[in-house]
DNA sequence: TTGTATGCGTTATCAG
DNA sequence: CTGATAACGCATACAA
């Protein structure tokens, strides 16, 4: 392997001077700089990004920890489009990122999370799928020795910013857009999580929208589970007028279910994943930029490495329509 | 940081001997392997793996690269599989897995690629989703420079291997078992891409299977794409008994566009994507365990690196029939 | 503006 | 079986 050194040489300068100019240095004469590019460029000189990070305590690497534990394949779509977003900002950025699952650090406490995230040289953190309940990595964010950036979770701090949609406005103009076109009284409320945060946000917003309207709202957890929401409307759907999900896999639930049931209601969805295409049945719903979420939360995390101070990042969403024709083109 | 030093220091011993003890040499006596270990834990020691890989010149780092150009969701299904797969089986053999997309790299040539992987310190490939027409990442891997597993490629070699399903046999009995349900003796099969190692296999499978039972089949390539197969069925299915498509993603296009045609056609797929469970009908396919083809990738990757030679190796394949209510429990 | 020298935390070689 | 000590490739304070 060539190194700095054999740079050196053969450019006839000092290895400082080299790794001067590799750093974009001022103080650097446009000769030597010269000098030294043509050597490099010559002896095909590749920067070791280990001996470098050793040398200057600086690794540029960050860990993008997602949460998959449940199979769902809509899941797939949101999770693949943070892990690219943030991969491609990640290299963009000369960043170095490794995805890490939830189901890898379930079982430690913080100390060792700690240790696993000091071990692999981890300077930052973003979160996808953060829980209140999850009080191991919980800590770990408070502990401070990371930066941080979360999706979808509130915590705000020193070194911790969080990005993400507003969900309630959100909740509330698709949900008023769908009653638009669906004049409907009855309403079934899917929610997500009992004590999540999107979940929550969501609600307020249906609430805030009901109050306005006047409008009668049943509301149940789904849990994000089609198979839940699917045994809601079941249960609920039929002296209802509308069925609102916090979810675009339960608004599928519900739909499929209403198939089932051989009735109809109008059915809001909410994420905007393109498994609603084959649904049967063209849903409202919100659609979120995951890639651009997530590459937003890599530079807000090269920010807070760089010294920044956290922050509330609210990302922009869109009311739509998804049909079949347009998620197979 | 706590390091080698600090122990050595609290334990009484020398560096040295604590890298024997954090690397398991033999030639330690129980007695300091002991000190040592209580030393560790009583700081709270971490090794770094920075330095640890400069100095031994071994990093244990390996990429995976994916082919994610077009954003169709069952194909994240299958990465999400390949990705959680790889990513697990690393941690569990301690060894560093980054993720890189063919975008990333796609308009490097291959010095520039070497140097790229060079610069992160990457040992070992993982590909999935290599075709012949990629000739600058052909010359990449036949350059030597990294042991390489292949998904989904022929090209075994002194430091390349090759993992997949038996794509031919697999073809053959899904579409036999296909064929035992519904009798017909005119088949439209779609293909994959023209030159493209798994459409080819099956093709053979298919091939093989007209021959034994002296079918008529008129063949098609879709190019993995839905909206091909779509094109494809209503242009020929009319007049043909069943369709037999090399992938799930376009049994599904031709399955939705033979319902727009109100006409019935059985339609056999190949990957078993949760998708089919919402195309309507339940459809025959082939299922691969995607997540355990990533695992083994990896496994075989570290043996590669560990000095062996390259190999070719089959994974087993299964046919089955996915519906609804399966899919969401 | 350039060069010298030291250290980053490990591993590995070789003496003891 | 254990301990010095020289690398590994680079960054940086400091001297020139």
């Amino acid at each position: 392997m060539v190194s700095i050194r054999d740079v050196a040489k053969e450019a006839g300068v000092a290895i400082s001077t080299v790794s001067k100019v590799l750093n974009h240095y001022p103080n650097v004469s446009e000769e030597t700089k010269e000098k030294v590019n043509t050597a490099i460029t010559e002896l095909g000189f590749v920067p070791n990004t280990i001996a470098s990070a050793l040398s200057s305590k600086k690794t540029g690497r960050v860990a993008l920890l997602i949460d998959v534990d449940r199979p769902v394949q809509a899941v797939d779509e949101i999770f693949m489009q943070y892990i690219t977003g943030a991969i491609n900002k990640a290299k963009e950025k000369g960043m170095d990122i490794i995805t890490v699952f939830f189901t890898m650090i379930a079982e430690m406490n913080v100390e060792e999370m700690i240790r696993y995230f000091q071990s692999q040289s981890i300077e930052g953190l973003i979160i996808c799928g953060f829980s209140r309940e999850d009080t191991a990595l919980g800590r770990l964010v408070k502990s401070g020795k990371f930066k941080t950036v979360l999706i979808d979770a509130p915590g705000v701090g020193e070194n911790t910013s969080s990005i993400h949609i507003d969900n309630a406005k959100a909740q509330y103009e698709v949900a008023k857009e769908f009653l638009k076109k669906n004049t409907c009284r009855k309403i079934l409320y899917i929610s997500g999580k009992k004590s999540g945060y999107v979940s929550e946000e969501r609600l307020k917003g249906m609430k805030q929208l009901a109050d306005e309207l006047g409008l009668k709202v049943l509301i149940r957890n789904g849990d994000f589970s089609e198979l839940e929401a699917r045994k809601l409307t079941m249960q609920y759907a039929p002296d209802k007028d509308a069925i609102i999900c916090a979810s675009d896999m339960m608004a599928i639930g519900a739909m499929k279910a209403l198939i089932d049931m051989d009735i109809y209601r109008p059915v809001c969805g909410f994420d905007g994943v393109s498994l609603m295409g084959y649904a049967g049945k063209q849903m409202h719903t919100v659609k979120q930029d995951f890639k651009k979420i997530a590459s937003n939360a890599v530079e807000e995390l090269s920010r807070l490495m760089e010294g920044g101070t956290g922050q509330d990042i609210v990302m922009p969403h869109k009311l739509i329509r998804i049909k079949y024709l347009d998620v197979i083109s």
